[in-house]
DNA sequence: CGTAGCTTTGAGTGTTATCAACTCTCGTGG
DNA sequence: CCACGAGAGTTGATAACACTCAAAGCTACG
């Protein structure tokens, strides 16, 4: 996958990254932070690099160097169980963060390779744990955002233990949905960066489960689809899908 | 299920708690505290209460106020899906905590159940984090614990997403063993607190299709059950079984 | 323009859910 | 001490949902 080519396009690689410039400032670690605050994270030496599609941003059994936000892109994480049977844990989008599951034991318990062109912001965790130490917003905001994680892992599992394969699909498409609008862009009309495959390991489906219901989905008039350009039709009736609701009806709570 | 009767047996309750006395400080949050840490975080007014079965420690939705560390007892938390199905997101045993989940917005997610007489001991949040500012080994054993929940709940998605039926039930059965015996207790031999029920809605699966699986683990060999009596016969096999290994044989890796 | 990988579609099967009846256990009260 | 009842657990029959295997159709990229 490494093509020596492009190699030296890509040599913008590590460049120093400052929030106060960032547009997902706001969406990112340092929300929250007042001025003072954000100053003094933005002391921190971040590294900004790039992946390409299908690089790995670190792998499973790696030590923990550094957290990483997403700066433009999209990453899957992936477990691997001792036979081989991959689950993706989790895509992260731009404004999300990714590698908080290393802090337990120094190393990193899933893989995370680029779904397409993506822009990464490295923050080095040593230093991140003693800013928190003097910075009181930071703290407060790391321990959030990992909260957010265990309360994001605790809706999937809700998902994977007592969903139809059905409301799993309408619920992720919501999921999206609701995380491109948070990015400002439009979020009844996306392009999926994940393979069904890949779709299908995070669902905990098929992937040619996954592709009948893109299929029936479409033929129900509640989403359009042409390969991974993902179009919703009625965001009401996913809805409804997505909590049991009567077989796609819309539902007058 | 409140009984007056017992009300003041009970009364127990709202003890001042103090770490440095509890057999389960090396396996609770105070855990690598240095001593000076260790009486600073016991300066920290915790309290100790009991719980009878059935009753609940929050409920989906409470302001967050403590953090809770199990003493004695079990605890299940679960969350509800609009419809009413239920998802039990976890079990907690001695020397675990709960409630971090709630961080994240100030509310818990989930509620918690007592499945048996628990003594649990509050933690208040907004103290917690305001020492963690001052005292370097909390913070770090703060953030380490929550990465830990995470971990967890990854590899329940694992599970939950990629195993079949018999291999969830010998994965939770091991998961057990592991935790009673780092209590010092007999791994091979326990009792659960919890109903076939309960386990389903753990591990995805129909309270009949748990009832099946014990019995024919037990016609196999790998265990013996009387009612929540457990008595793991073949830690190997069931090893083998949790991991995908074929059909319950032992595998020489 | 060809090829490799991704996606769709079909047919058949299997695991697990559901529904229903029966049994066991344990706590309660007679 | 025994009888009773309720909740928990077991077992059986049936059905459905989603998986597997297989093949053909697309798309995109070189």
């Amino acid at each position: 996958m490494p093509d020596k080519r492009t190699a030296k396009v890509i040599s913008i690689t590590n460049t120093k990254a400052e929030c106060r410039d960032c547009t997902l400032r706001e969406l990112c670690l340092p929300l929250g932070l007042s001025e003072t605050e954000l100053n003094a994270f933005d002391r921190l030496k971040k590294r900004q690099r790039m992946l390409r599609k299908g690089e790995l941003l670190y792998r499973y059994g790696d030590p923990l160097k550094s957290l990483y936000a997403i700066r433009s892109g999209a990453v899957k994480t992936t477990g691997l169980m001792e036979d081989g049977r991959i689950q993706v844990t989790g895509f992260c989008l731009p404004g999300e963060m990714l590698g908080i599951d290393a802090i337990n034991d120094d190393r990193h318990p899933c893989s995370a390779e680029a779904l397409e062109i993506t822009e990464v912001c490295d923050i080095p965790y040593l230093a991140l744990e003693a800013l928190a130490q003097e910075v009181p917003g930071l703290q407060h905001q790391l321990l959030r955002i990992m909260s957010q994680e265990i309360v994001r892992d605790e809706q999937m599992l809700m998902m994977l233990g007592r969903m139809s394969a059905e409301e799993r699909l309408a619920s992720c498409l919501i999921s999206f949905s609701r995380r491109h609008a948070r990015l400002g862009r439009n979020g009844a009309e996306f392009k999926l960066s994940m393979s069904r495959q890949d779709l299908g390991d995070y669902l905990g489906l098929a992937l040619e489960t996954v592709s009948r219901l893109f299929t029936r989905f479409q033929d129900e008039g509640l989403i359009s689809v042409r390969g991974r350009h993902i179009l919703l039709r009625s965001l009401d009736r996913l809805q409804a899908l997505a909590s049991g609701g009567a077989g796609g009806r819309s539902v007058h709570a």
